[in-house]
DNA sequence: AAGTCGGGGGG
DNA sequence: CCCCCAGACTT
């Protein structure tokens, strides 16, 4: 394969149809280890308006090493994987402490920063650095999949460490930065999941995938397990204006983040059996039959069916239970300083509006 | 190698 | 409903 020719296409082709992205403005490492870990898994369109806050907050990292963790998860909310935003406060943390607040361009260096794995590891050398190191995101491995025509399974660390060197082979000595993010914006733009737009290729000529008719069957991806199902219940109680709010433990499911005092079940209950639970757990008994409302929340692999009972000022709380030594009563100038995920978020949203 | 970790948009 | 998204980390 002429691979001049290819790189020559796919720049030419990147430099005219490149999309005005805000992390696209300048070339600082810190700007672009902020863009990249937003970017994981994330979508371009989602970021952007987090990306442009949180540059604005903190511009450099200086600013974003002074910051407490409240407020980088603050700045989080609602993007998801709130594990990047601590690995990335941390990170930044031991960049200053160890490198002298500059990005290490070395990429033994920055594979230690907790939140840098392969890909944003490429991403910040090749981009903030121009060095020639691959980037290879799910795109990517979509794109090569097709080009190669290979029925290797995309989600094995092998097919990934395949393609990698493959392009570390392919990328031009003075623009590896375009070159990374060209194949990207291609598989983002053209070479997309389903129905792919072969003729607005700039690197048809070279596809196997096309060439066979497979692009459509491309890429080859284990299929995800269904999702387990567990059954939620949280408490609104409110004292004197103000409401009860737990911080959940510091890792697993939303580490760290803020909700309502909650109960779970493995199975479902009705609406007495959840009372029933209440009482026993928290000591308090509802006047009310009804749920103020009930939310089906999905993440990846788990699926939650959250029940909200409100418990109103005329509800005696006085003998509930040891659990409640947890609860933070807050008002509502300290409840906006917290983050919550969408879940219950979009609860909270509604106490301040009847 | 397989699970875990959010939330949203498109077909 | 399913899939996937500028993935990393843990076990």
């Amino acid at each position: 394969m002429d691979i001049e020719r290819f790189q020559e296409q796919l720049l030419r082709w990147f430099r005219q149809q490149k999309r005005d992205l805000p992390w696209r403005k300048d070339q600082d490492p810190y700007h672009i280890w902020v863009s990249e870990i937003m970017l994981q898994q994330t979508r371009v369109e989602t970021a952007i308006p987090y990306y442009e806050k949180f540059i604005e907050q903190f511009p450099t990292v200086e600013d974003l090493a002074q910051a407490k963790e409240e407020e980088v998860l603050k700045a989080w909310e609602g993007l998801g994987y709130y594990s990047r935003a601590r690995n990335l406060h941390q990170g930044v943390k031991e960049v200053r402490e160890k490198y002298g607040g500059k990005v290490p361009d070395d990429k033994e260096e920055i594979l230690k920063i907790p939140g840098i794995g392969s890909y944003t590891a490429g991403a910040i050398l090749s981009i903030a650095y121009g060095k020639k190191e691959p980037a290879v995101d799910g795109n990517v491995l979509r794109v090569f999949s097709r080009l190669l025509n290979s029925f290797e399974d995309i989600s094995k660390m092998k097919t990934k460490k395949i393609i990698e060197e493959k392009v570390k082979e392919l990328i031009p000595d003075h623009a590896a930065s375009d070159f990374n993010q060209a194949l990207m914006e291609l598989g983002a733009t053209v070479c997309t999941p389903k129905s792919p737009l072969c003729l607005l290729c700039p690197v048809m000529d070279f596809c196997e995938g096309r060439k066979e008719g497979n692009q459509d069957q491309l890429p080859v991806k284990a299929k995800k397990k269904g999702q387990k199902i567990v059954y939620r219940v949280g408490l609104i109680m409110q004292k004197e204006g103000k409401v009860a709010f737990v911080k959940r433990p510091s890792d697993g499911l939303l580490a760290n983040m803020w909700e309502l005092p909650s109960l779970e079940s493995e199975n479902p209950l009705s609406n007495q059996e959840w009372q029933e639970k209440i009482k026993e757990e928290f000591g308090i008994e509802l006047t009310l039959n009804q749920p103020w409302m009930t939310i089906d929340h999905i993440f990846s692999h788990l699926k939650w069916k959250l029940v909200i009972y409100r418990v109103d000022d005329s509800q005696p709380l006085a003998n509930i239970s040891k659990q409640s030594k947890n609860w933070n009563w807050m008002n509502q100038s300290e409840i906006e300083k917290l983050s919550f995920p969408k879940a219950y978020k979009q609860v909270i949203d509604l106490l301040w509006i009847e």
